[in-house]
DNA sequence: GCAAAAGTGTTCTTGGTACACCCATGG
DNA sequence: CCATGGGTGTACCAAGAACACTTTTGC
């Protein structure tokens, strides 16, 4: 307000990109290869550019440092993290981003990318470089809420799915077991949250299952609220 | 992650403070003293100083401009806003905080406040400078959500406060009328959300209401959903 | 015909909604 | 005694939770 230069900050976007893979929760983190924290695992993102939205830049990053196209999937902002401390290089504040992303094959090598790859939440979690803890954190708790409210559980699943999939995905983020019986009924009587595709997968061993496609409805009313741990 | 210089950028802190005042929802305002802007009606905010994390400078900006207590009020994180032509001064970002008040007096003119005052936030809607319409939007919709998962409304009263008081920060909020049976049981059988304190107020004419105090319960469960418009 | 997973139906209980009456005070 | 808002009780209904059996396939 007054006519004294402001102070002027860095500007990153971190990206919290979430998967369900070979049963667990995990998340998509880079091995840094500069100081600081030269080596340590970390979320992958980096710098804004000039003339550059803030959403535009998370997908850009997702991009460059994945492979995974960051128009295709999921992506919301979670929080911002401005700490004076948290970043060693000077004033760095990050808008962090959180990305839902289907049982990808393996997140291709991109030009800028080190070594992408996914791992456990419950491994890396505490062991991130700068904040990256923290915002993983946040990022989980975040999801497992639109999980009650939304119907952004499809959007770790691949084009067609099962409802035992799709169960699987809730079990997992969560980390509860739910009744079978009740989910299939539950998803089944809430319009435009799944649509039947009319193919049929057939697993290992078992009856056939019925395919199904995400719907049109974003809001997930009346909610599926997890019981009280 | 190149040794070139990055981009930086001017981070402001803006606040969308909210109060139910003569029976309509009002937030902060204050009239632009400077260009960009001048004359306009925006919200309360300010750049970010060396060392202050971002809950740090929005409690500071709200005391300087209103004369309210950052520290007394709840106070959390809505959103970052960044496009690039969001502030035709230059590249600024800024960082979104909702607060809650209760109907204070006046807005303390403080000393950088050129002239704070409370505003319907219906008028004001769509009129305000930069952004900020979006912001307060997106604040008014995060304040009804809030209202049904969380036991914020008692932020909108003073220390003390009738179930009817309460009921009406719902009404008023939401927009929608609420049956005054149903609501006074659910609130006296939520654990935690109301504690009686023994006295009762005397309305201008009726009988005394009892008055209760806030709880330590944050989250509402089972929460209090608005029903379907 | 056996193992494995999918799919369906019923009961019970909880919580939400709708609705009518009595109570305590000031004027 | 009347106007005004505060406080309570009850019947009904929708939705969630708990629970057992049948179906379809591969082997």
């Amino acid at each position: 307000m007054t006519k004294r230069e402001h102070l002027q900050v860095g500007l990153t976007v971190d990206l919290a990109v979430l998967t369900v893979r070979e049963g667990i929760l995990q998340a998509l983190v880079i091995e840094r290869g500069n100081d600081p924290y030269r080596g340590r695992d970390a979320l992958p993102g980096g710098f804004l550019r000039a003339g550059e939205g803030l959403r535009e830049a998370a997908a850009r990053e997702l991009g460059e440092e994945t492979g995974l196209d960051g128009g295709a999937l999921h992506l919301e902002q979670l929080a911002t993290y401005g700490a004076p401390a948290r970043d060693p290089r000077g004033r760095v504040v990050s808008v962090a981003y959180l990305a839902i992303a289907p049982d990808l094959p393996i997140p291709a090598a991109g030009s800028d990318a080190r070594s992408a790859r996914w791992a456990p939440v419950e491994k890396v979690h505490g062991a991130l470089a700068f904040d990256h803890s923290d915002i993983l954190g946040d990022a989980v708790e975040r999801a497992r809420s639109r999980l009650e409210y939304t119907t952004l559980a499809t959007a770790f699943c691949g084009d067609v799915f099962t409802i035992g999939d799709l169960r699987k995905v809730y079990e997992i983020v969560w980390g509860t077991p739910i009744d079978p019986r009740n989910f299939s009924r539950k998803v089944t009587h809430t319009e435009g949250f799944i649509l039947p595709t009319g193919a049929r997968r057939l697993p290992e061993t078992g009856r056939p299952a019925a395919l199904y496609r995400r719907g049109p409805a974003q809001a997930l009313i009346p909610p599926l609220l997890r019981t009280a741990t």
